[in-house]
DNA sequence: CTACACAAAGTTTTT
DNA sequence: CTTTGTGTAG
């Protein structure tokens, strides 16, 4: 009793202290009510206010009552405050999201939905999966096959016109007859008709190819549409869910079973609905379902802004506002006394929403008033040159409000548009030591020490099933940081292998790092380190088997000690909650996946890196003491004292991500993003309670301009906004250089020069090499001085099998008089099968199929034209070249002979529809002095014919492209060269040569996508293919 | 107006 | 890899 009465005080206190619509809003306990509440105008206090005061007045118990809100955080804030008002009755009141609602339905009845197993939710990696098999099992015939099979592209494609459908209700025979329909009207469509005469065409005529383009964008999306069916017949049979089923089903029950729905009604006879704004059309047909026996008098409470609306792009619309008082007709009351923020801040905010076409603000328009005691100072935008100098002065600003001003740092907020701007700024907040906590999914399986764990995992495996062949994974896995092996160390082992046969398994580097006698003859500094992790790999791999995974990943982590390593870091506890992060994820999996082995989940984790999928972070450290970042979605509903808004810059709006679809379909938010941006930003504002600060950057990383998002450009001359420029000074330039070095690089180290003389001993300078080095030294440095072992690609065993083929092909004489398309097949299937460790066993299959029908057809169209040279020679090699004292060598393709000249081919086994092929081919002009490394191989060969004076005098260059491109041709390309050409070549050779004997390999070439220079900045070394020649070493 | 070459971009979030 | 927007020449 007692009890009872603390909480009638409670509740009795907490009444006075509302305003007139507030308490308005309360008391309405019947029929229909739409609250208009605004930012910050105590919404979620109302709502529990009323659930309170319907219980007071005895109308019906706790369980009579159903809230739904739109996220789990809100409905876990809504459970919270209800408890504090309410006590122990609060429990007993259902308040759910509309999903879990949803799921609470289907398993109250399971006869009725008909489960048969228990069902699984889907994740979006399982529906990945799915999609995938389906395009693995495509007939070559249909449009979206691809030979390759690499379909990470078409996957999120195909993934997102599968979940609109289902979110929008789409019935697909549906749109496959619109795009049929859409085919023939397209003929008479204004945008495929010329519409003046030309040389070429009339006006009134059809423009076949943009015609026929269109078209096959359409069909592409009806291969689609077709998949669909095998999709959902494969989501059942796993007995997989996605959260888009769990409405539907309960909708469309509700609709068929009347007495299933009103027992769900008589329980529930007062509804109230938090974020009504951000429902979706199928949520909000499961509140009308629920009300339809009422109607009218429904008891059903919704609190919504449109002007906070930000989930259009999953299907939440404003028209649900206008529905909802259509239909039920409601009372409708309007918060507008704000608690949160100073009037500056909500008059600000207001001038970025008035724009807005489509609002729905109810009776009243204007800002909200302010009831804020704090003092009201003027929100700032300030404008930076590049985006670090931005992270940074946002940095030290928050490190001033910390240390001098004394706020608390849980006082403030960094918001921005997306997740990934978040990385930037945790760097510079971490060399502030400035603690701070993330909304979510800081990408994990990136971070260096999770990307080393996976490596191992996998290096394990595939030592075990194909065992000494896995060389380039062994040498990424050196890399990592608790490894104590230097770098200098490994490039110690690298250079001492180089002139080794490595394909002997006895050289093979897991051999040579146990054998100590080649270690001490490396030079090698510390070889009892090198020894140690040796045995302890040879171990892992032996006992591989016999426990598992999770034991594995635990005896990998005790082994190394990588647990040591973290904890000797200054940011140890960021590292652990990273590796956590992913022991967790692991550990998840493993009871989602019966007698998960490593190859499983090595699988898994490779998934997910190729779908672009995260795995989340899992902070265990908490909020306490830390400022705050977070998207600008995941801060709605919450404030700071202190907001950041970071990088309001306008975003590229491209979605190549979308197939087309037919008049009639579109994807949601395709047509109203510039509203939704407006939104977006009127929530980041009104976040802000006392102190706001927005900013963007003028330039992007690669020097080019940038503007802001609109609706800060229309508040050039804001009352409510001071203007600033922000300024680089030395000290944060100084700071954006020292983030790229991460703490878990190794320290890193060139050979000594008696090791590169050494190596210059016997170097030649070949095309490629010559090309490695321009593109980047520090390449050139790693993979030709070095030599660290490359990875493999389909593409490089392809191409290696085609050559050696037609190597083989061309030697024998009777070739050229008589094509045996049989015997040419067999050719190309024993040289594939060489190279067999290259493919998947259906990349295999399906390259074989590719390369045996293209060069059948390729050397069909083209051997009679070979027949009228006088000698055709394959495979030639030059060596012992010199041009101006550069040692130069090259490996040629194959040189035919004429009486006025020699004839030098090329062949290319890649795709010759690629955009850069013609810059490939370009010469060296002003605007690109290095010119194209097709042209360069060429001029490069040509200077070896001349310098070696072997073969008759140049006539012609020519590249064979041996696929066909997408008009079905086998493109030939001949290159023409010059004097001026070669003594441009000529100079880049003396010159790249002096520098390399100058030993000028660092700093690299700064391209964020070079991997060396990349491996020099945050110490994670990712190996990409081999280059596809081979260099002669003897 | 039309064709072609070239560069840029590939969300945001929740369940 | 594919789509889309922009720039340029005809």
């Amino acid at each position: 009793m007692e009890n009872r009465n603390h909480y009638e005080e409670l509740f009795k206190k907490e009444f006075n202290k509302l305003n007139y619509q507030q308490k308005e809003a309360v008391e309405t306990i019947e029929n229909p009510v739409m609250v208009i509440a605004g930012p910050g105008t105590g919404k979620t206090q109302v709502l529990s206010l009323r659930i309170a005061q319907i219980l007071k007045e005895g109308v019906c118990d706790a369980e009579n009552i159903l809230c739904l809100t739109y996220s789990e955080s809100g409905s876990l804030a809504m459970q919270k405050r209800l408890s504090k008002i309410l006590g122990p009755t609060a429990s007993q009141v259902s308040i759910h999201t509309f999903h879990s609602f949803c799921n609470r339905v289907i398993y109250e009845n399971p006869s009725i939905f008909k489960i048969r197993n228990e069902l699984e939710l889907a994740e979006t990696i399982d529906q990945y999966e799915i999609i995938e098999v389906l395009l693995f099992n495509l007939d070559e015939s249909n449009l979206l096959y691809k030979h390759d099979r690499n379909y990470t592209y078409d996957l999120k494609k195909i993934h997102h016109l599968f979940k609109s459908i289902k979110e929008e209700y789409w019935d697909i025979y549906k749109i496959n007859e619109s795009i049929n329909k859409e085919i023939i009207n397209l003929k008479t469509d204004d945008r495929f008709i010329y519409k003046r005469n030309s040389k070429e065409y009339k006006k009134g005529d059809l423009k076949q190819k943009a015609y026929d383009k269109e078209v096959e964008q359409l069909r592409k999306t009806q291969s689609v549409l077709e998949l669909y069916p095998a999709y959902v017949k494969e989501m059942k049979q796993r007995d997989l869910y996605d959260f888009n089923d769990l409405i539907l089903n309960v909708i469309s029950e509700f609709q068929i079973n009347t007495s299933l729905k009103s027992r769900y009604q008589e329980k529930f006879q007062y509804l109230l609905v938090d974020e009504f704004q951000d429902t979706n059309g199928s949520q909000f047909s499961i509140l009308k379902l629920l009300t339809d026996l009422w109607k009218e008098e429904s008891n059903i409470f919704v609190v919504g802004d449109g002007d906070q609306a930000i989930y259009r792009f999953q299907g939440a619309n404003i028209a649900n506002l206008r529905e909802f008082e259509q239909i039920f007709k409601p009372k409708v009351i309007e918060l507008r006394e704000n608690y949160r923020s100073t009037q500056s801040i909500l008059n600000l905010a207001e001038e970025f929403i008035q724009d807005s076409k489509e609002r729905f603000t109810g009776r009243n328009t204007g800002a909200l008033h302010s009831n804020s005691l704090a003092e009201d100072t003027k929100s700032i935008l300030i404008t930076y040159d590049t985006a670090n100098a931005e992270y940074s002065d946002v940095s030290d600003k928050i490190e001033l409000l910390i240390s001098n001003d004394k706020v608390d740092p849980v006082d403030i907020a960094v918001l921005f548009r997306n997740n990934k701007d978040a990385e930037l700024i945790t760097k510079e907040l971490s060399n502030r030591n400035i603690p701070f906590s993330i909304s979510k999914e800081l990408n994990v399986i990136e971070h260096p020490l999770v990307h080393f764990i996976m490596k191992i995992l996998e290096y394990i495996e595939m030592e075990y099933s194909n065992p000494l062949d896995n060389e380039y994974t062994f040498y990424e896995i050196l890399h990592a940081p608790f490894i104590k092996i230097s770098a200098l160390d490994i490039a110690l082992i690298a250079f001492a292998r180089r002139k080794l046969n490595l394909s002997d398994p006895n050289n093979s580097l897991r051999k040579r790092l146990s054998s100590k006698e080649f270690l001490e003859s490396s030079n090698v500094s510390d070889v009892k380190e090198v020894l140690e992790v040796a045995q302890i790999f040879e171990i892992l791999i032996k006992e591989k088997n016999d426990h598992t995974v999770q034991k594995l990943i635990e005896n990998i982590f005790y082994q190394l000690k990588v647990i040591h390593f973290i904890t000797s870091t200054d940011n140890s506890l960021e590292l652990m909650e990273v590796i956590n992060s992913f022991y967790e994820y692991v550990k998840a999996l493993s009871i989602r996946i019966d007698n998960m082995t490593i190859s499983d989940l090595v699988q898994h984790l490779n998934n997910l890196k190729n779908y672009n999928l995260n795995i989340p972070f899992v902070s265990v450290s908490g909020t306490k003491d830390k400022i705050r970042l977070s998207t600008l979605h995941s801060a709605k509903g919450l404030e700071y004292k202190h907001v950041f808004i970071v990088n309001a810059i306008e975003k590229g709006r491209k979605n190549s991500n979308s197939f087309k679809l037919p008049p009639g379909y579109s994807f949601r938010n395709d047509d109203t993003e510039e509203e939704d941006e407006r939104r977006l930003y009127y929530v980041g504002i009104t976040r802000a309670k006392e102190k706001l600060q927005l900013s963007y950057s003028t330039k992007k990383s690669n020097g080019k301009d940038q503007k802001p998002i609109d609706c800060i450009r229309n508040l050039e001359n804001s009352e409510f906004l001071i203007h600033k420029q922000g300024k680089i000074n030395e000290k944060q330039t100084l700071s954006s250089l020292e983030i790229k070095l991460s703490p878990l690089r190794k320290k890193y180290e060139l050979l000594s020069d008696d090791k590169i003389e050494q190596f210059l001993e016997t170097f030649s300078l070949s095309v490629t090499s010559l090309e490695k080095y321009l593109q980047c030294p520090l390449a050139f440095y790693y993979e030709k001085v070095l030599r660290v072992p490359g990875a493999r690609s389909p593409y490089m065993g392809f191409g290696r099998a085609i050559h050696s083929a037609l190597e083989d092909w061309v030697k024998n004489s009777d070739s050229l008089k008589n094509f045996d398309s049989k015997i040419f097949r067999e050719l190309i299937e024993s040289k594939m099968r060489i190279y067999r460790s290259h493919f998947t066993k259906e990349q295999f299959d399906s390259f074989l199929i590719k390369g045996q029908s293209e060069l059948s057809r390729f050397i069909q169209i083209n051997y009679h034209e070979w027949g009228s040279a006088l000698k055709i020679e394959p495979e030639v090699n030059f060596k012992n070249q010199f041009y101006k004292g550069v040692p130069l060598s090259g490996k040629l393709d194959r040189i035919d002979e004429y009486s006025d000249g020699i004839v030098v081919i090329d062949y290319k086994t890649g795709n010759s529809d690629s955009d850069s092929l013609g810059k490939k081919l370009k010469a060296a002009n002003d605007k690109n002095q290095l010119g194209g490394e097709y042209w360069r191989q060429m001029v490069f060969y040509s200077i070896l014919n001349e310098t070696s004076k072997i073969y008759r005098p140049w006539k012609e260059g020519i590249f064979y492209f041996v696929i066909s491109n997408k008009k079905d041709e086998f493109v030939k390309k001949s290159i023409s060269i010059t004097e001026e050409d070669k003594s441009i070549v000529k100079s880049q050779i003396v010159d790249t040569y002096a520098k390399i004997v100058n030993k000028e390999f660092t700093p690299g070439c700064q391209k964020p996508e070079c991997i060396w220079c990349s491996y020099l900045e945050t110490g994670v070394i990712r190996i990409i293919e081999e280059d596809l020649e081979e260099e002669d070493y003897d």
